[in-house]
RNA sequence: GCUCCUAUAGUGUAGUCCGGUUAAGCAUUUUGGCUUCUCAAGCCAAAGACUCGGGUUCAAAUCCCGAUGGGAGCACCA
């Protein structure tokens, strides 16, 4: 039925003719068993059992209301209190993406506009990070460019009556928002509110006054209650030191920012989706452009916290090193554990622009990850809890092995004399007169089974249907530490095995592999050298 | 407490605006098979979902109302 009408709209409007019609027909169609049902379809009507075209997916994000081919501008402004990690990447590529798909640019902005919290080393990081993405910017700046600006703007709010300086104490401020009650700054005039601004130069110490912006205390978004402009912060800022001690708040400094720079579409994160109407309100009143905004929901991994005030007591307690613990969300680890950001860009674009809240496996990370690493990462022979393997009649001392078993990406020669480590793991399967194999190498008949392991070489040995494992020559292996990053909290606890360390055997080539290098360890996974000794664990 | 946002398989999403051409598509996960001198990759297959309850309609994942679950805001942080 729906198909008919989905085919055919005309009879849309003869729904009720119709509909006893079908039901007739279908009725008699069921009477028939499956068999001659298909026999009737293949006579008459061949073409329905043709497989169904896929359906057409879109590609990348969806599309920008508005948006006007070469005239769209983007930005992305994190603001520079903390060492960037998958959230600011997710605001980075989706931002920076809509700017691509149109043909438009795209701005870093340094939303630095409290200096208590900035500082250079994170909007270094921040720059670093965003540049490993692969992000590029047409414009960088920093809010704190435009100070004279927002002390303009901001008296103009005054002098418009849309402002006033408020020298109520904090906690009634909260009190009144909280009962929807104007305190009696808001009726101070025009002039007074000015003298005021100028007292805050200087008179006013931090706290004792603020610019707050004439909202509705009675509205129901909470933002609208007369918030915060400006208020006197005295810490020194990162770039202008002492230079000034007003400040504009979030709200004012986007609004203008937003405005002045062209932005025509601002999206971020779904928590600032109330201060919408704030900003807008803002410019309205200065009678300035307003850009489209949109949001998305925050991206976390599970088990894998994001926020500072997390992160921060677990490296003072010594849980975790530093910001770049492979076990962390952050760029920085993210890069050491061997994730690429070509790897982080399609599981961002994957994710979408819904505002329901992402809390996503890492394997799904890793999956995209995978895709990228297999293709160029060398195979090397690593064994863990090294056990003892001396075979004799060796036929020859050395064997060259492939790189990469479909790439060509070279071979290697390793020395052999007979003696090996293999796995420990694989060493329990192993029984006594049974054979194994070394990969590369050849057939082994066991013949001594126990702590360590003995063996005689097969000619000719057969592949098929017979364990084939990895090993290292003893007189030539080099040690390095794996690190295995696990999930750190299981259920909002700290998971106190989040971190496994191995002290495992590597064929010498590791030795050769450029630092940050991908391999795969073969039949363990794949990972990334860290230093000369120390290789991190990526993903199987 | 008040206000706002959100709800599709184990997980992440497409579809929802403009109800019917899709008995819900993709990816991942899991399981089986093929291939392979790796437990990787590749190929094939199977499994698996519209939160619940009402309403509107010939027809609802899609529109309306309500409930419930999840998240956010109520900062002189951004």
């Amino acid at each position: 039925m729906g198909k008919i009408l989905g085919t055919k709209p005309e009879f849309r409007s003869k729904v009720k003719e119709i509909s006893g019609d079908i039901s007739e027909i279908v009725s008699i169609v069921n009477q028939l068993s499956l068999e001659e049902q298909e026999i009737e379809i293949k006579e008459k009507f061949p073409e329905i059992l043709i497989p169904k075209e896929k359906i057409v997916e879109r590609e990348g994000l969806p599309e920008l209301k508005d948006a006007e081919q070469g005239k769209v501008i983007t930005r992305f402004p994190p603001e520079p209190n903390g060492y960037p990690h998958i959230g600011h990447a997710k605001a980075a590529i989706i931002n920076s993406e809509y700017a691509k798909m149109y043909g438009g640019k795209f701005i870093l902005r340094m939303d630095d506009t409290n200096p208590e919290a900035e500082r250079m080393e994170y909007h270094a990081a921040i720059k670093v990070g965003l540049e490993w993405l692969g992000i590029e910017f047409d414009i960088v700046k920093s809010t704190s460019d435009d100070m004279e600006l927002f002390y303009e703007k901001g008296m103009e709010l005054i002098n418009l009556g849309k402002a006033y300086v408020c020298t109520c104490k904090r906690e009634n401020i909260s009190k009144n928002r909280r009962e929807r009650k104007a305190c009696k700054c808001s009726k101070e005039d025009i002039e007074k509110n000015n003298k005021n601004w100028e007292k805050m130069n200087d008179k006013f110490k931090p706290g004792d006054a603020i610019v707050r912006f004439r909202g509705d205390m009675k509205a129901d978004n909470a933002v609208m209650r007369d918030p915060v402009l400006f208020r006197i912060i005295e810490g020194k800022h990162y770039t202008l030191g002492e230079k000034y001690r007003i400040w504009p708040s979030y709200d004012m400094a986007v609004a203008i920012e937003d405005s002045i720079d062209g932005v025509t579409h601002a999206y971020r994160s779904k928590e600032f989706e109330l201060r919408k109407e704030l900003i807008d309100a803002i410019l309205d009143v200065l009678n300035m452009r307003k850009p489209a905004q949109g949001f998305f929901s925050r991206l976390e991994f599970k088990g894998m916290p994001i926020s500072k005030r997390i992160i921060k007591p677990l490296i003072e307690e010594g849980k975790v090193t530093w910001y770049d613990d492979p076990r962390l969300p952050t760029l920085e680890a993210l890069r050491r554990r061997g994730i690429k950001p070509e790897a982080i860009r399609k599981f961002i674009m994957s994710l979408g622009l819904t505002k329901a809240n992402t809390l996503a496996p890492f394997d799904a990370l890793e999956a995209f990850n995978r895709k990228f690493v297999d293709a160029d990462s060398i195979r090397l022979f690593m064994v863990s809890n090294a056990k003892k393997l001396s075979v004799k009649n060796l036929p020859t001392s050395s064997v060259e092995i492939p790189n990469h078993p479909i790439n060509d990406m070279g071979k290697r020669t390793i020395k052999i004399d007979g003696n090996f480590y293999i796995s420990g793991e694989d060493a329990q399967t192993i029984k006594e007169g049974s054979q194994i194999r070394l990969l590369g190498l050849g057939n082994i008949h066991i013949t001594k089974q126990g702590i360590e392991f003995e063996g005689e070489f097969v000619e000719n040995g057969d592949t098929k249907d017979i364990p084939k494992i990895q090993w290292v020559p003893q007189k030539t292996a080099h040690i390095i530490k794996m690190i295995i990053p696990k999930i750190l909290f299981i259920d909002d606890k700290f998971n106190e095995d989040s971190l496994e360390e191995l002290d495992v055997y590597t064929e010498p080539h590791y030795l050769q592999l450029k630092e940050g290098e991908e391999v795969q360890f073969v039949r363990f996974g794949y990972c990334r050298k860290d230093s000369q000794n120390q290789a991190i664990f990526t993903h199987k």
